[in-house]
DNA sequence: CACCCTCGAGTTCA
DNA sequence: CTCGAGGGTG
């Protein structure tokens, strides 16, 4: 990053470029200089006067990059009010310019380990000997230089292009954690004080709240509250508007690292420094450390990425400084960031992508749900390329349109989330979606199945494609019948195959059914993970892949085997189908699809009635009467078994071998709820628990009488939970609910509560 | 009528 | 694992 200044400057005095050009070029040029200048005055009233930052960093750069070669190419675009002419500089309208004593220079940024790593092994060649390192936090707010003259607070100012900042002094003074005045007498007349001005993460929430209950505008992120905080004007407020602006100032806090413009300073690192600092009464940060390796420094870098949440401010990287002073002077700095320090930027959780579609896709229950295809791009540590947008209401509601620039991000860290578009990034091409009036697999109607129903869906549950490929799947699930070999891909295979033409099953009714001579002749086309497209073979076919057979082996040919044999994956599913027509009733109603029925819901019924076919001899009443089940599951039940071929369903597997029944269950009624230590409690288990799957701690807990609830709540007696607990956890903490670990859990489920030992005490 | 809970879907990772 | 939707319960 640093070599973007320079190469500025040496477009501005290289030669000039012959000019050849056309007055045709010429025009198209001026054209898109003239967008292009547009755009980023868009992105900096945005930025300046409501301060939203619409675009990275990297994105802005590239914008104003793209104008200078124009510029450069064609001097006829050159005006003095460009944009260019201003590099960097976004400085505001609003707020009086001030000049820093000592340019404040920014950090050059390294994105791994590795660059780290570079970057370390070129300070260590240069230094010639051994370096500690001081690491610190890299707070998400903003640079602010204070200016401190006789020990008197007189400026506060923004960095602003580095050499020219914003005058924000006046709102400086309202913030409570920045002393007015230097404690002690060692300090210069005149010195500089650099830090960051943030808000901690509870108190954006707090402001947030309070923006809401007052109808304005809720801030983004705590970085854009921070900023649009200190950047509020008090000229023209009422009193009301006054204290609500004091209120948000008084959030903001402000941590001190570095010190400008003092000559020859009585210090040698810059640890001291900070010590200096401190003893001065400015808030300097505890989370810092010196270390005598980038090994080490590399160890804080891994710590602080996965405990970014135990900090109290949000932390975009680590800063890792040479501590020695006097290495900083031989080190030296280029014209835009010091040699000396480097700033380890953390994977963005927020990041900018181009919506290049959106889609439709239908699950197994006939939903078609649009979702977000978009140029691959990686955020907080995985490269997204769908995201759900769940409905066309939710489409319209985030205002996205495909060929928008979008806002990306990861939900609780794991689910992608498009948060919505940049409309200054529009340019006219973008266009809106239109739901789809046929289903887009199987070209029936789609259409909503109740009055007021936003979910559109395929009514053409039978036969369309997608949901009988679904159905199929969710009979392999874990939820349904666990069958390891029937996935996504076996179910897709068994489904739809490019050979043969007619599947092997047109309904999951003949899945108990299948043979070996049916699997056999399965091919299908090879797709490229990323596009969709089939994958195409050099001489111009699609790539296929015949996922139940294989050619013999050498040894089997000498054995006179000539012909294709079966994989072992024909054989895997062949034997899990097997075992999987005795597994419990409450599976087999799950893999039944029956709208509402769900693990637990099945687990009920099948406990009550221990039989499919006492529940299909039940009233709607007697259904609703079990504990878990009401009267729109009921119906949904009683719907589900007038429909001829769900019916067939039955028949089939049943004459396949399967068991609808519960051996030994005497027949309708009150199950006697199981006896067992863990009689009337509720437990929750997550994360993953030592010598537990995720399945068998439900079932632990359920055979020893308890209930295994899938979130926490007040009803929660226990959460146990092991390394990899999320959000669960945090809530549990909470409420207060005692949390076990998983030799807790053991003896829970073993021998009930009273055998646990006390709750230690915080 | 509040809650609390389950269902269903999409998504990525080890 | 998380969300929205919508069902179940007190």
């Amino acid at each position: 990053m640093a070599d973007t200044t320079s190469d500025a400057e040496e477009s501005s005095t290289a030669e000039p470029v012959a000019e050849t050009y056309s007055s045709d070029e010429l025009s198209v040029a001026r054209t898109e200089a003239q967008e292009v200048t547009e755009r980023i005055l868009g992105l900096r009233e945005a930025y300046y006067e409501r301060d939203e930052v619409l675009v990275d960093d990297a994105e802005y750069d590239t914008l104003i990059r793209r104008l200078e070669t124009l510029e450069h190419s064609f001097p006829e675009l050159q005006s003095q009010d460009s944009p260019t002419q201003s590099v960097g500089g976004r400085v505001a309208a609003l707020f009086d310019p001030v000049e820093h004593a000592e340019r404040m220079l920014s950090l050059d940024n390294v994105f791994s380990i590795d660059e780290f790593s570079a970057w370390a092994t070129k300070v260590y060649r240069d230094a010639g000997r051994t370096v500690d390192f001081l690491c610190e936090l890299k707070i998400d707010g903003l640079a602010i230089n204070l200016r401190y003259e006789n020990g008197l607070l007189t400026s506060a100012a923004t960095r602003g292009d580095g050499r020219v900042g914003e005058d924000v002094t006046e709102n400086v003074l309202l913030i409570d954690s920045i002393p007015k005045q230097l404690l002690g007498s060692g300090h210069p007349p005149i010195v500089e004080v650099r830090g960051e001005v943030f808000i901690p993460v509870a108190a954006f929430r707090e402001l947030n709240a309070e923006q809401t209950a007052a109808g304005e505008k809720v801030f983004a992120n705590p970085r854009n509250a921070a900023a649009g905080s200190l950047r509020q004007k008090a000229e023209g407020k009422n009193a009301d508007k006054l204290a609500a602006m004091n209120r948000r100032l008084s959030k903001l806090r402000m941590l001190v690292h570095g010190i400008g413009a003092w000559q020859n300073p009585p210090l040698s690192t810059q640890s001291a420094t900070y010590g200096l600092l401190a003893s001065w009464g400015l808030p300097t940060s505890t989370h810092f450390t010196v270390v005598p390796s980038a090994e080490e420094a590399t160890a804080f870098i891994e710590y602080f990425g996965e405990h970014r949440d135990s900090v109290e401010h949000e932390i975009d990287g680590i800063v890792i400084k040479v501590d020695d002073l006097a290495l900083h002077d031989e080190l030296g700095a280029t014209s835009r960031a010091p040699r000396w320090a480097i700033a380890f930027k953390y994977p963005p959780e927020q990041v900018n992508t181009r919506l290049v579609d959106i889609v439709v896709s239908v699950g197994r229950t006939g939903r078609a749900t649009p979702y977000a295809v978009m140029e691959p791009v990686r955020v907080a540590g995985s490269v997204v390329r769908q995201a759900t947008l769940h409905n066309q209401d939710v489409v319209k509601a985030k205002g996205v349109l495909i060929g928008d620039t979008i806002v990306l991000r990861k939900a609780g860290d794991v689910i992608p989330e498009v948060l919505g578009p940049v409309v200054e990034l529009r340019d006219g091409t973008e266009r809106e979606f239109v739901m789809p009036v046929v289903c887009p697999e199987c070209g029936t109607e789609l259409r909503a199945m109740k009055e007021g129903d936003i979910d559109m869906r395929c009514p053409n549950a039978r036969s369309c494609p997608a949901q009988v490929r679904g159905r199929v799947e969710h009979v392999g699930s874990r939820g349904g019948l666990d069958i390891e070999a029937l996935g996504e891909v076996s179910a897709a295979a068994l489904t739809q195959p490019e050979v043969p033409e007619t599947p092997p099953l047109v309904t999951e009714a003949g899945l108990f059914a299948l043979t070996l001579d049916e699997l056999l002749p399965i091919e299908v086309i090879v797709r490229d993970a990323e596009s969709g497209l089939p994958k195409i073979e050099s001489d111009g076919t699609e790539r296929r892949r015949t996922p139940f057979r294989r050619n013999p082996s050498a040894a089997e040919k000498k054995e006179g085997l000539t012909g294709p044999q079966p994989s072992s994956a024909a054989h895997t599913l062949l034997d899990e189908l097997e075992k999987a027509k005795t597994k419990p009733l409450w599976r087999m109603l799950v893999s039944l699809n029956i709208r509402h029925v769900g693990p637990v819901a099945a687990r009920a019924l099948a406990d009550y009635f221990g039989s499919l076919d006492a529940i299909r001899a039940a009233t709607q009443q007697e259904l609703a009467a079990v504990d878990g089940v009401g009267p729109i599951i009921a119906d949904s039940l009683i719907e589900w078994f007038t429909i001829d071929w769900h019916e067939d369903i039955v028949t089939e597997w049943a004459a396949a071998g399967v068991q609808f029944s519960t051996p030994g269950h005497p027949g309708p009624g009150a199950a006697a709820a199981t006896e067992g230590p863990l009689t009337g409690l509720t437990v929750v288990a997550t994360g993953s628990l030592d010598g537990y799957t995720r399945e068998g701690a439900q079932e632990a807990i359920i055979t020893a009488g308890g209930k295994a609830a899938s979130s926490v709540s007040k009803k929660t007696d226990f959460v146990a939970a092991g390394p990899g607990a999320g959000s669960k956890l945090a809530k549990a903490e909470e409420l207060g609910i005692r949390i076990l670990d998983a030799a807790q859990f053991r003896i829970l489920v073993e021998h009930g509560p009273a055998a646990l030992p006390p709750p230690a005490t915080q």
